[in-house]
Order: C-alpha cells, then structure tokens, then sequence
DNA sequence: CCCTATTTAGACCGATTGGTCTAAATAGTC
DNA sequence: GACTATTTAGACCAATCGGTCTAAATAGGG
C-alpha cells in the first residue's frame, strides 16, 4: 500500500464533483468532501493540494467526462441543424431527470465563483465561448448545405441558442416544471429551421 | 435617537442588496454587511433577525425596486411586442454596464441558495414563473390584435423567452462580450416576428 | 527481517463563521 | 433633572472553516 496511491483518485474525484455540483463551491465543507470521498485529510492535501485545487480538476472532469461527451455524440448527426437539436434534446432529457435537477456545474459557477476568482471565471467562460463556437460552425455548415437561408447570421443564431441553453440549465435547477423545460426545446428546435 | 430607528433601514437594505448581489449569499460575511450597512451588531440582530432573514428581506427589496420598475416601464409600451423587447433591450442595456455585471439577483440565487432552502427556492421560482406568465399574457393580447399567428403557443413561446433572458443574466454575469449579449436580444427580437 | 518510503488516523492550528449578551450612552417623558 | 426605553459599542461565544503536522501502521525492496 505505501508505494502508490491507497485510493482510486478517478473515483475520488468523480465523488467530489458531484458534491460541488449539488451544494456549490462555498457549501461544500472540507468535512463534506472527506466523508463524500472517504479518504483522510492526509491523503487529501497529499494528492489534491487544496479545496480550491480540487475545484479545479472537478471542473476539468466535468468538462472532460460530462460535456464533452454530450457534444460528442451530438457531433455524430449528419444534418448539422440535428447535431445542434441533438444538444438540447439531450440536456432536456438530462434536466428532467433527478440527477439534471443539479443544473450544469459550469453555470452555476460561473454565477457563484467565476466573478470572485478570476482563473475559475476565465476557465467556464472559455468553455461557454467553445459551447457557442460549436454551435456557429455547424449553423456555418448548414448554410454551406443550404439548409439555412444564406443571409442568416451565425455568430447571433449561436449566441442566441448558447443563451437559450444557459437559460434551460438555469430554470432546471430552479425547479421548472417539465412543461416549460420541453416547450424551451421545442423552440429552439423552431428557431432552427426558421434561421 | 432611542425611541425610534437610529439609521435608515431602507439604506442600510439598500446596500446590503448591492453586496449580495456582488458576491451572493455564502460569501458575504456578517463584517462585509456591518461594514457596509454602516450600523453595529446590536442594532443589525434587533431589526433584521439574522442573515437570512435580511437576504429574504433584501430578495424582496430588489423584487419590488429592481425587477417591478423594469416590468412596469415595458407595460407602458402600448404594442404587447414590444412590451416584451423593450424588456429584453432594458436588460441588455444594464447588462452592458459595470452595475449588470452582477447578473440578476434571483439567477444568482435560484442557482447558489435556491436548491438548499426551500422557502428562498421558492420565491425565486414564483418570480420566473411571474416573468412566464407576463411574456405570456403579452403574447396572447399580441395574438388577439393579429400581431402574431393565431396558432402561436403562447405557453411555449414565453418559456423560451425566459430562458433567452435568464441565459442574458448568466452570460452578462460570466463576462460575455458585448456582441454575444446584443446578440441574444436582437434574435430575440427577430424571434417575436416570426412567432 | 530490517529498512525505508508512504499512508494512515486524528490531534491540533489560528482565523473566521453567525449569533448572543452586557454595560455605557442617549434622548425622549414627566 | 430623574426616570425609562432604546441603541450603542464591543466583548464574548461555541462551532466550524480550510489547512498543517505528527506518530503509528503498513508493505514494498534488500
């Protein structure tokens, strides 16, 4: 047991993530974590240096194992107006669910940290700008098909999809009722072929 | 000066609003709040009861001086259109300043404190709800004058429409530049065209 | 089996948290 | 000007915060 790690960190982590995403950063106590993560305070400095430093590698994985994939499988549609309803239909159905109720770790906090730490802030806001990025290159794509009329814009259409999106994310932790969260969707799902 | 309140409760409301908001609720310490509401501990426990009880005093205050004027100022507009985009031009408007960079207190709350308690959860969520139904009653008088297609789902419409203007509130927040955020309003806007 | 590198459990740290309490100061009433 | 109701300033509280440190336990290499 001495030469390498006790505990299996991935798992650890994954544990952490979750505790952060349901209370948030400033609710999550140290005690909170050990007990989540089950390991000792020792372990934990040893192999994460600080709450704030585990705050950081949660967001990583939640953006490398949690968001990526959702784009991912997304990116695997054809019809690139599909792979852009293919996100929401996923995040609608996420939301709905009991875990979904969590809302999406990168909003809440760009709300509760992003403004008080700046690196913290900087890291989601680069992950919204690849969010909209994303959805303007496949808007780009379906003018080039010729499934969009060719006037439309899109670097607006995206910013407005990325912000409808926030906003799902937003009313599902807020407790939405299913009726609002599926009527965003359908929407977007409208806008998307009037573009 | 012992028979009535020795300082200005609206004031001292006043400020401990503005810190909220800046730094929502876990963050802001009872010093930050004696501090900036300028009064002592004595008379803070006498005239608010505790912390929480003044941020849901505080919560209110920015309902009824923030979000109310914003509401009755669009109401004057006599097109039920654009009552709506005037809402969404005014957000955008403080969204571009220092001061909107804080977001919208009920976001900021329905995310960080909302989810572990339940009476605070509640109000925010009445409060979307109350913006819905507003969006709501605005694009049925818009379906009554003709401004819209009669087979307009005012319903889902408005969900949409919230969460376009709650994903505004989180992008201004996660310091979105200025061209995402005018973005979002004019599709709003092209979106009560079509609808 | 000894040595060594590492992890363990948990005592301990100062700082800060939200909240209570008391004694002095204050400004009205009589 | 004494009395009284109230506010003041700030000492004080236990609990908790994130973080450090040490001594015992552990399991590899030689």
């Amino acid at each position: 047991m001495p030469w390498e790690e006790q505990f299996d960190v991935e798992q650890a982590l994954t544990e952490a993530l979750e505790l952060f995403w349901t209370k948030g950063y400033e609710s999550t106590s140290l005690q909170d974590l050990l007990q989540t993560m089950k390991i000792t305070r020792g372990s934990f400095y040893n192999t994460f240096k600080g709450k704030r430093e585990l705050f950081l590698r949660a967001l990583e994985h939640y953006r490398d194992c949690v968001v990526g994939p959702v784009f991912g499988k997304a990116a695997t549609e054809s019809n690139p107006l599909e792979a852009i309803a293919a996100v929401f239909r996923m995040v609608l159905k996420d939301s709905l669910s009991r875990q979904g109720r969590k809302g999406c770790l990168f909003v809440n906090t760009a709300l509760e940290v992003g403004p008080q730490d700046k690196e913290i802030g900087d890291l989601v806001r680069v992950s919204f700008e690849g969010v909209e990025a994303y959805f303007c290159s496949k808007l780009e794509e379906a003018r080039e098909q010729g499934l969009v009329q060719q006037k439309t814009d899109a670097r607006k259409s995206a910013a407005s999809l990325l912000a409808l999106l926030l906003g799902m994310r937003v009313l599902a932790r807020a407790g939405a009722g299913r009726a609002t969260l599926e009527s965003v969707v359908t929407q977007a799902e409208n806008t998307l072929c009037f573009i």
